[in-house]
RNA sequence: GCCGGGAUGGUGGAACUGGUAGACACAAGAGACUUAAAAUCUCUCGGAGAGUGAUCUCCGUGCGGGUUCGACUCCCGCUCCCGGCACCA
């Protein structure tokens, strides 16, 4: 007795050990490019890791459910695309360089030898051999080629520009790593510098962008708002105002053409060249008063941008406009809520039609002219602003015109007599890839006294980043290095120096869901067959934090790569991502896990204390994958509790004897169990991947068999059938106990490549049917019947059960609802 | 302010297309086994009330209405929470 129990004993860390080496002995995690291999493809993808050197909760959610879905889709029978490799560029390994007097390139590697390591533990089905590193030549010169191919077209170009720099982290950053204010690595606050840095046209693709966003079923809802709202497009009209005794015009755009009779003033930012002649050169002394007004406001825009009660405030700059239609003149104001950065820094003013405009017009006894009259309601113009659509009075030729009619109307008068036209407004700006550092990808750019800038000619990329560099914290170590600075010009051959900045690392993890399907390729930066084989990705998972920054840039450059010519439409799609999972964050105590809290749970013990297929169940059975995962020790002492019960129900059917005839009912009923449970895991996995519903499901067939009586006939065969279809339906969760389970019942083939075992419709057949039986809605017992018996063989067997028949003495009844196979409901009102 | 998403037992969460609310699990409690503990197994577990008892009745999915034979699910009006965006003209 004792003996048995030894050699059955779950051991954990040995087994998983011993699956894990034979799967990678037999290569089943491979994804083919064999031509012949029949079986359609899939590519399902995790967001790359940053190797910190430390796997946490975060990585391990992601992977195992990445695992899940690609084991899944292989027991299905798809040739599965899951590879895996390293976000490798970036400031934390500066740091460390820093902190450790090494350079970041032996921190960054180690890493990734560590993490690997760790991961192999997760047992993972990866495809290991389409490993890549960003870091490593091989892969961003590439990314380099293509830079060159921009410049050449106009879509990569450099310009002087007021941009953000955090100056902890020396550097500059995109309007999309500003998060309110601050630096979305170090939270300190965004000054604002002027410095001429390389941008990527993404400006010109923003129509592409916003439209290719309808086509994303498969995306949630939340995300494609999110990017809708970022690319913030908004239709309206560009109007020329005339300026009083001068020849130069206030442009302006506007969303409300049809209230352009209603202007009373205009408004433009501190920072606009009008406001600022103003304030110079007004009456040769100038006005030292704007002047003060114009700097508190460009304090404001900066340091203060997130004093959220700004009051509105402005100052005449004493010139006045003259309105395009009417000629009137109207006064010129700088306001403190125009912003330069939008639009063309103006704006004209409607207080009547507009709730700012209507404050602003108060405070400083401006009129207020209303144009829109409103369809349905009376309204005071003077107590506030009246901001839907109407219909146009005070408008001259446009009076009586609807508000939709008259925008347009107005645009073409505008249009006709040159004070105008239709424009599209985004809110959008360009990528701003340039960033000062040492540990990220060269911008293959000469400059040149002579020739300017000029892109690297592709025999001499890769422009390979010096690897022995020592970062101090100051300024890049590329300005000091003069090996890598001094170059010749490749089109005069006259010395010149290299560009010093390095790119943005979202540029790196914008592509590499592409290059996965040809890693190796050195003759291009995908091949295009292989594009036609795997892309675009049919599952993409990762956290939602990346919902605009990298799901944007990774948008963007499908379609620079597709607009290379890397490959067409046809071949990879228009977008990279057919499907998107954004998997919640793993919380400890109500808040996310982090060090500096204190309340980290680290994978590693977990992994030696119950085996990695116990944190892959609890992870995946505690929450849905889209919601946040509150961790739970107790939890994760029951998903272990599950699989050592599980496995004791191996032994009990080792124990039993075949013998005697069984109850042929109840090894019916087994059998439906084992069929619906096949049934409703299947659908789960369907549904969004609903792991925590199939789990639950497995457990309930489960605790089926425990409780299952046999003699050891026709109910043995049906309880080995039963745990032999838990063991395939875990095999993408818990993969190396399922592969053990398999074993010990003696599979065929491995667990992880079972086929997916299928509903037996004929086992789901049952003569009998149960019905819930409601009167008045209300549920008042159950009736077993044969399942083709109609409605009066059912209402008559309801009226003769006694806790039913109860509700219906003395009561008429007026309507009765069956539901095939549901339920009864017996509408009664009293005789 | 605008755009999304959400609110179900002590807890995490189930509930197909409008058809038995609370599956499954965690926690808690009781019992069995054990010298004891752990492990394991069995049972109870939304609230209130009635009954010696098996049971029975009423209420119950954030709040208020509505549609329907029937509503966690659909419609109208709110409250609160989470995420994103924001003087965007």
């Amino acid at each position: 007795m004792a003996e048995r129990f030894e050699t059955r004993r779950y051991e954990a860390q040995q087994i998983e050990q011993k699956w894990q080496h034979r799967w990678e002995a037999s290569g089943i995690d491979a994804a083919s490019d064999d031509a012949q291999d029949k079986r359609p493809p899939y590519y399902c993808l995790v967001m790359f890791p940053y190797p910190s050197g430390n796997l946490h909760m975060g990585h391990v959610r992601n992977y195992c459910l990445g695992d899940a879905v690609a084991r899944y889709k292989r027991m299905q029978g798809f040739n599965v695309l899951h590879p895996i490799g390293w976000d490798a560029f970036g400031l934390p390994a500066e740091n460390a360089a820093i902190k450790h007097g090494r350079p970041p390139a032996e921190w960054t590697y180690h890493n990734i030898d560590q993490m690997r390591v760790q991961l192999k533990r997760l047992g993972v089905s990866y495809d290991w051999k389409r490993e890549i590193a960003t870091c490593h030549p091989d892969y961003y010169r590439w990314e380099q080629w293509l830079f060159t191919r921009l410049m050449q077209k106009g879509l990569a170009y450099q310009q002087n520009a007021e941009v953000n720099w955090c100056d902890p982290c020396h550097t500059v950053l995109a309007n999309e790593q500003v998060v309110d204010g601050v630096c979305w690595r170090c939270d300190t606050p965004v000054v604002r510098k002027n410095l001429k840095q390389w941008f990527i046209r993404i400006t010109q693709y923003a129509d592409e962008l916003l439209a290719d966003l309808d086509g994303l079923s498969g995306w949630p809802e939340k995300v494609v708002g999110m990017q809708r709202n970022w690319i913030g497009k908004s239709t309206g009209a560009e109007v020329s105002f005339g300026l009083e005794d001068s020849d130069d015009t206030l442009d302006i755009f506007t969303t409300r053409p049809d209230t352009l009779m209603g202007v009373t003033y205009m408004a433009v930012a501190a920072g606009h060249p009008l406001a600022q002649k103003a304030a110079n050169d007004q009456a040769a002394e100038g006005n030292p008063e704007l002047a003060a007004f114009l700097k508190e406001c460009s304090r404001m825009s900066t340091k203060e941008a997130d004093v959220e009660t700004m009051e509105k405030k402005g100052m005449a700059l004493g010139i006045h406009a003259v309105h395009p239609v009417s000629g009137e003149k109207v006064p010129v104001y700088a306001a403190n809520f125009v912003l330069m950065g939008y639009g063309t820094g103006a704006v004209m003013s409607v207080p009547a039609h507009d709730e700012r405009d209507h404050a602003f017009a108060l405070k400083y006894g401006i009129p207020i002219r209303q144009v829109i009259r409103p369809l349905q309601v009376e309204w005071d113009i003077d107590s506030a602003a009246f901001t839907e659509a109407g219909v146009l009075i005070n408008s001259a030729q446009f009076d009586g015109q609807a508000s939709a009619d008259a925008k347009a109307t107005i645009t073409a008068w505008l249009a006709e007599n040159g004070k105008g036209r239709e424009r599209v407004q985004f809110r959008l700006r360009d990528w701003l890839v340039s960033r000062q550092r040492y540990w990220g990808a060269p911008i293959p750019v000469i400059h040149c006294a002579d020739c300017g800038a000029v892109p690297v000619p592709d025999e001499q990329l890769p422009v390979e980043l010096p690897t022995d560099l020592q970062p101090t914290g100051g300024a890049s170590p590329l300005t000091e290095c003069a090996a890598f600075r001094h170059v010749d010009c490749p089109e005069c051959g006259k010395p010149a120096e290299r560009e010093l900045d390095t790119f943005d690392t979202f540029m790196e993890s914008s592509w590499y869901m592409n290059r996965y399907t040809s890693p190796r390729n050195t003759d291009a930066m995908v091949d295009a067959d292989a594009m036609q084989r795997w892309a675009p990705v049919d599952q993409y998972i990762g956290g939602v934090e990346h919902a605009v920054l990298h799901l944007l840039y990774a948008r963007f450059y499908h379609k620079l790569m597709r607009d290379a010519g890397l490959f067409t439409s046809e071949q990879g799609g228009d977008e990279p991502f057919r499907n998107l999972l954004t998997q919640g964050m793993v919380l400890k105590d109500g808040s996310k896990m982090s060090k500096s809290k204190g309340n980290t749970v680290d994978p590693n013990a977990i992994i030696d204390r119950f085996g990695a297929d116990t944190a892959r169940l609890f992870t995946l059975f505690a929450a849905p994958p889209e919601k946040d995962l509150e961790w739970n020790d107790a939890g994760v002492e029951g998903a272990n509790r599950f699989l050592m019960r599980f496995w004791r129900l191996l032994d009990r059917i080792d124990d039993i004897q075949v013998g005697d005839a069984d109850d042929t009912a109840a090894v019916q009923g087994l059998r439906r169990s084992i069929h619906q449970t096949i049934q409703r895991v299947t659908h789960a996995f369907e549904q969004g991947f609903a792991f925590n519903v199939a789990i639950a499901a497995l457990m309930e067939l489960t605790n089926a068999l425990y409780v299952f009586e046999t003699k050891g006939g026709a109910g043995l065969a049906a309880l080995k059938e039963g745990a032999e279809a838990v063991v395939k339906m875990l095999a993408p969760l818990v993969p190396h106990f399922a592969c053990e389970c398999g074993e010990r019942l003696g599979f065929a083939d491995v667990a992880v490549m079972a086929a997916w075992p299928a509903v037996d419709a004929a086992a789901l057949a049952s003569d009998e049917v149960t019905l819930v039986v409601q009167v008045q809605g209300k549920k008042r017992g159950e009736i077993t019947l044969p399942k083709d018996a109609d409605q009066d063989v059912a209402l008559a067997l309801a009226q003769s059960d006694a806790s039913i028949g109860k509700w219906l003495d003395g009561m008429q009844i007026v309507k009765v609802v069956l539901v095939p196979g549901r339920l009864l409901n017996i509408v009664v009102r009293p005789a």
